[in-house]
DNA sequence: CGTACATTTGATTGAGTTCAAGCCCTGTGG
DNA sequence: CCACAGGGCTTGAACTCAATCAAATGTACG
């Protein structure tokens, strides 16, 4: 198939982003969406960029609370491992997305693992360097605390599917989600998410969650390749799910 | 059983509280942990008391996010609606935790459905006054922050659960925390659940549920009884639960 | 003392997991 | 250019946990 991937590695090997990307990823960031382009440069210049490729391990569970990261190019995925060995994703983060945590906002450690889900590049705040940010900018706080208060309530829905959906209908609420949260503007992207890491976001297991693809492929919701789904009718998916 | 119900309605039918149990529960709210005892009365002559009675609707989803809730005194349950009328119980809230929404936090409407599991007193603020809280100490949503962060994490920790754990464990896990949040100091409080809310607690069905106490039971951990469950031993509770 | 509601227990059914095997695509190395 | 190997996808069959259906028993409270 001739169809090129956007989340592809870039000719510098995807490790690094462009001054306009980490601009652009600041803009989109909730946090900073008061803060005008002066206030915006500055905090570009007080962060630190990183790379990442596919499956690098950019924050490990258990690792001290020392980094706040900002989503610049790419996707990450963050889990929270078990002891069974079976993860738990709990979801994937695009450009603009936030996650980590700092001693000042309550943690002491890493409790959860990120990871590369494509190539891409993040902005690094340690816990002085927000500090800062957040001492000269105070609507940086509410606007982190409405962040955070709306993760919530996404954790809250994700409880309710659990507890009620089938597999089939929390696969088709998890793809509307990643659909709409990865593929910003562009509609019909190929998603970058083998149906293991699906089975992990859903609470399931790979074979099953094969099969309930195969139903909403089989309905013409979706197509579905080595390592992608593209979502055809993103209304047809949420129809089903249980929603109050 | 002579044991006397800690929850049981008070003289004046637990409507009320006393000034004395609503500057305790600001005290233990972490909203306000940075706030000195001249900072709180000053706080407290800004919130509005209102009673409840076990079974009434104190928030109810989809009216207009308006009120932030602190509780006093009693207990109060925290759900989700779901289009099938299977309720989901997100949580249970003692003295000095801290629900509903406001728009200066970027809700518009309540989504959740707040009532009484016990009789008792919550103080209210309104937007404005909170509002004027906030202004006037800005240690204040640095706390909302971290509150909401723990809540957020505590979403995820259930998330991980209901993912990987059996009913067994799920329900062992929520007496524990219940026990630990609502038993606060005395141990072994009779909790006031039920076995249908426990069942919307884990996700489960309340024959399910039965079951699984029945086994708790039968290993010594708990005491059960018509709306009642006493946690014996917390540890061996957790034990089993499937964590990482 | 009866009524309402919570709990308990049994039987049945079904969604989903687990185990097992085969297929297909893609990248690699001869 | 082809063979091969690894990873991801697909499918089948047995089995298991939990939901569902159906009573019966207990218990608080008027």
């Amino acid at each position: 198939m001739a169809e090129r991937n956007p989340w592809a590695l870039g000719p510098s090997g995807g490790e690094h982003c462009s001054p306009e990307e980490r601009l652009d990823a600041l803009r989109r960031a909730p946090f900073f969406a008061d803060l005008d382009e002066g206030a915006l440069a500055e905090v570009h210049g007080i962060a630190r960029a990183r790379g990442f490729v596919p499956a690098e391990t950019v924050i490990s569970a258990g690792s001290p609370a020392d980094a706040l990261l900002i989503v610049a190019s790419g996707a990450l995925r963050w889990s929270r491992p078990t002891a069974e060995g079976k993860d738990v994703v709990l979801d994937l983060l695009g450009p603009g997305d936030v996650c980590g945590s700092l001693p000042l906002l309550g943690d002491a450690r890493q409790v959860d693992d990120v990871v590369g889900q494509t190539a891409g590049c993040v902005l690094v705040f340690g816990a002085p360097a927000f500090g800062a940010v957040l001492a000269r900018y105070p609507s940086v706080t509410r606007r982190a605390l409405e962040t955070v208060a709306s993760r919530l309530e996404e954790a809250h829905e994700a409880i309710r599917r659990l507890s009620v959906a089938t597999v089939e209908d929390r696969v088709a609420a998890v793809l509307g989600r990643l659909d709409l949260h990865l593929g910003r503007g562009a509609q019909g992207v190929r998603l970058p998410v083998t149906q293991e890491e699906l089975a992990g976001m859903v609470g399931s297991t790979l074979e099953t969650v094969n099969r309930a693809l195969a139903r909403l492929r089989r309905r013409g919701s979706i197509e579905t390749g080595r390592g992608w789904v593209r979502v055809l009718r993103r209304d047809a998916l949420t129809a089903g799910d249980g929603a109050g």
